[in-house]
DNA sequence: TTCTTTTGTTAACTAAGTTTACTATAACCT
DNA sequence: AGGTTATAGTAAACTTAGTTAACAAAAGAA
C-alpha cells in the first residue's frame, strides 16, 4: 500500500500582527461583495460597512480607477438627492469554469458578475488516460477563450477546475479518487497553467458548487451536499467560508457508515451512506424490485407519477440520509441543509423521510432537527458556475491580480 | 413537547468595515498570547509578529503602562545586546474557574497566566433543586475568593462556570441536558454575576477542557473528546478557536449513532455512542462480565493489571469510539484526536482498538487514519482550569475590561 | 421659490503602522 | 584595552487609511 505523505494545509495560523494595509484589503473586498450582490450608492454602501462616507468614496475611486466598478446616472428612488448607483463591472474581465466528472466535461464561460456567457460540452474521454482527458480540457477550454474573443466580454484571466475529490487543492494535484483514477497524483494545476497562460485553482466538485450556492443564500453556516451518480458528497459552509479541515478532505458525507457490518464499500469502510442512497444505489435498488434498468430521471420522473416502487426506493434513500445527516447535524449544527444532483433535480424526493428521520433522532430534547431548515436546489449543473464563482472570489479578495488596464489614468 | 425558539448564535457575518483601531486590537491580544506562550523580548516579538520594532515597541508601552506585561533586567543570551525579557504580569488580576458537573462542584483560583493558587470541590447537591446548586455555587466561588484575597495574588476579576450542554452560551442560560435537569431555563450568567458582582462566561464543560488543552498544544485544529461519567461529549478546535455551530450544539459526538436500530437514548435516537462506550458504559458491560460493580478507575487498575475482562470491554469500547471517530474523520478532517476523562485517564486503555478501527476505516485509500495523531490528556481535572483559561482568553483579547490600575499615570 | 432631506466631497485630524537613523549593550578578536 | 560586529531598543519623519465636521449638490415637498 502506497503512503502519501499527507500535508496539512489548513491555514498555518500564523500569528501575524496587522498593519494599515490589511484593513484596506479587507474594506476593498468587502466593499466589492456588497456591490456584487446588490448595486447601491456610496452613502448606503457606506452604512452597510459600518464606514464613514468619505473613507468609503475613496475606496470606490480606487475601485473606480482599476475599472472594476462603475457609476450610473442616479435614479430616482426617495426623496432627497439620488444616489448614484454603482455597481461591479461586469465586462472588466471574465473567467472560466470548468466541471470535469467522471461522466463528462462541461466549461462555462462567465462574466465579473458570474453569469454565464457560453458554454460547451464534452463527452467523457475518462477510462482512455490522463494525457487524454487533460488535452480534452485543455482543447474545450481554448475553444471557449476563442469563442469568447468574438463576444464583448472582457479578458478572460483565471479559471476552476471542479472535480470529484480528493484533491490536494494547495498544491494542484489530484489524489484519486478511487473510481476515477486517471488523473491520480497528476498537478492539474501546474499543467493547466502551463497549456493556458491563466492562473488556475483546482477545487473538489461539492465545494465548487456549495460556493456557487453562497450567492443565492444569505446564510452563513450550512451544509451543501452534493449527489453525483456513485457519490454523496458534502461541503461545509462556516461563515460563508469553505471548511476545508487539516488536509483539505472533509465532507466525505457519503462514507459515513450507517452499519459497521454492513456493505463493503471501495473507501475500505463499511455500511457507508453511498452504498444506500447515492443515485446509483436508488437505480439499482430499483431495478431489484421492479427488474428494469432505468437512469435515475426516469425512476424519478415515474414517482412523481405515482409509481409505488419509486416511492419505496426514495423514501428508503431519504432514510439513509436523513439518519447520516442526524450525525452531521449533532456534529456540525448546522443552520440548513442544502441538496442537489447533478441532472434533472430529484433531491425533493428524498426530503419527506429525510425530514422525518431528523425530527426523530436529531436532538429532539430541542426539536433541533424539526427546526433544521431543508433546500432542493433545482439547478441542473450547479458545479461549473459554482467553479466559476471560486475564481472570481479569489480575485476580488486580491489572491489573484487582475491585469491593469490599458487606458491607464496617469497622474500629471 | 416544549418548543424552545432557538436563536441562531454563529458569528452574524455582519460584512463590517474595518477601521484602524481593529488592528490595534488584533495585534495586542497577539502580543498578550505570545507572551503567555513564552517571555521574550521586543525584537524577538517583533519578529514573531511580522511588525517593526516601533510599531511593537508602542504596543508594550501601552501595555506596561496598564500593568499587564512586565519588563525584566535583561539576561545573557548570546552577543549583542541582551533582550529585556517582557513577561505578562501574573498577578495583575485573577480569574475563577468553575466546573459544575453532575457528580460535584470544583471552584479554581488562577493568576492571570492561568496557573492554579487554589481550589475548592464540593460535593453534589445536585437532584436538591436549582436554588440549591445555585447557592452552592456561589458560596463557595465566595469562599474562594475570600481565601484569595489572603494570597498575594491580583484581585478575582471575571469568572467561567463550565457545565454540560446543551447551553445556550451567548445568553448564559442552560437548556439541559435530559440526564441534569435542575438548572434547565436558568440564567445561570445573569444569576452568578448578580450575586458575585463579576462578569460570567457560560461554557459547555468539553469546551472549557479543550480550550485549556489549547494551551499544551500548538496544533491549529483537532477535535477534543471528554468523557464524563455518562457522557461523551466532543470540542471542534478550528484554527485555535473552538467551533460553535449555529446554535452552539455542535460536538455532540456521543450521539453519534453506531446503529440506528440499537439501544434507545434520551436523546431520542437509537444506538448512540454514549450507550456503548461512556464510562458508565463500561461499568455497566464489566459488570455484566463479572457480576461485580467496580468504579471505571479501579477497572481500568485491574486492566493495566491484565484483567481479560476489563481488556475486553475497554477493546470493545474503543471499537464503538473508533468506529464513531471514523465519522468525525470523514466530516471534519482533523489534525488530532485528543482523548481525556475526568477522574483518572483511562483513554490510553482505549486507543489500541480505536487506532486499529480508524486504520482500518478511515479514509484507507489515502492512509488518514493510520495518520492521525491520538494524544491522551492525563490531567485528572481538565475541566476547571480549562474554564479558567475561557475567561483569560476573554479578558486577553479585550472583551471583558480590566479594571484601571489605582496607581495610574497621569499626564502633566 | 424656499425648505428639507439625502448624497457625495473637501479639509483637517487621528490612529497606527513603516523606514531610516541613531543610541545602548554586549561579545569577540586582535 | 580598544576596535569590530552584532543585536536591542528608541526617536523622528513619513505613509496609509481611517474619522469628524462642514459644505456643496440634487431633488422632492411646501
Amino acid at each position: 500500500m502506497l503512503e502519501p505523505k499527507l500535508v496539512h494545509h489548513a491555514s498555518n495560523t500564523i500569528s501575524r500582527g496587522q498593519r494599515p494595509g490589511d484593513v484596506r484589503r479587507v474594506n476593498r473586498a468587502t466593499a466589492l461583495e456588497l456591490l456584487r450582490e446588490r448595486p447601491q450608492g456610496r452613502a448606503e454602501l457606506a452604512r452597510a460597512m459600518g464606514l464613514s462616507k468619505p473613507a468609503l468614496g475613496g475606496l470606490i475611486t480606487d475601485l473606480t480607477l482599476e475599472g472594476l466598478v462603475l457609476e450610473h446616472p442616479p435614479t430616482a428612488i426617495a426623496r432627497g438627492r439620488h444616489p448614484a448607483p454603482l455597481q461591479v463591472n461586469a465586462k472588466r474581465f471574465s473567467v472560466l469554469g470548468v466541471h470535469l466528472a467522471s461522466y463528462g466535461l462541461e466549461v462555462g464561460l462567465y462574466d465579473a458578475l458570474g453569469v454565464q456567457q457560453d458554454v460547451l460540452y464534452a463527452p467523457s474521454h475518462v477510462g482512455q488516460g490522463a494525457t487524454r482527458v487533460l488535452a480534452q480540457v485543455i482543447e474545450t477550454s481554448r475553444a471557449l477563450m476563442a469563442r469568447a474573443k468574438k463576444l464583448k466580454i472582457g479578458q478572460v484571466i483565471a479559471l476552476t477546475i471542479a472535480t470529484p475529490g480528493p484533491l490536494d487543492s494547495a498544491r494542484g494535484v489530484v489524489l484519486g479518487p478511487p473510481k476515477f483514477p486517471d488523473l491520480k497524483g497528476m498537478n492539474l494545476k501546474l499543467k493547466l497553467e502551463q497549456a493556458l497562460g491563466l492562473p488556475v485553482k483546482l477545487e473538489r466538485d461539492v465545494n465548487a458548487a456549495a460556493t456557487g450556492h453562497l450567492r443565492q443564500t444569505k446564510a452563513g453556516s450550512f451544509v451543501y451536499i452534493l449527489m453525483t451518480g456513485p457519490g454523496i458528497g458534502a461541503s461545509v459552509i462556516i461563515n460563508r467560508a469553505v471548511y476545508r479541515g487539516t488536509h483539505g478532505f472533509a465532507g466525505e458525507f457519503g462514507h459515513v457508515s450507517l452499519d459497521p457490518n454492513g456493505l463493503a464499500c471501495p473507501c475500505g469502510n463499511r455500511g457507508c451512506l453511498e452504498r444506500y442512497a447515492s443515485s446509483e444505489a436508488i437505480e439499482q435498488h430499483y431495478k431489484k424490485r421492479t427488474r428494469k434498468t432505468l437512469p435515475i430521471d426516469e425512476i424519478a420522473s415515474r414517482t412523481r407519477d405515482g409509481d409505488p416502487h419509486g416511492l419505496a426506493v426514495f423514501d428508503a434513500a431519504g432514510d439513509a440520509i436523513g439518519l447520516a445527516a442526524v450525525t452531521l447535524v449533532n456534529l456540525f449544527d448546522p443552520s440548513q441543509l442544502v441538496l442537489a444532483s447533478s441532472g434533472k433535480n430529484f433531491t425533493d424526493l428524498l426530503t419527506p423521510s429525510l425530514k422525518r428521520q431528523l425530527t426523530k433522532r436529531a436532538y429532539p430534547y430541542l426539536n433541533l432537527g424539526a427546526q433544521l431548515e431543508i433546500e432542493n436546489v433545482t439547478l441542473e449543473h450547479p458545479v461549473a458556475p459554482g467553479a466559476a464563482e471560486c475564481v472570481l472570489e479569489a480575485i476580488y479578495q486580491g489572491e489573484i491580480t487582475i491585469p491593469k488596464l490599458k487606458t491607464e489614468v496617469v497622474m500629471g
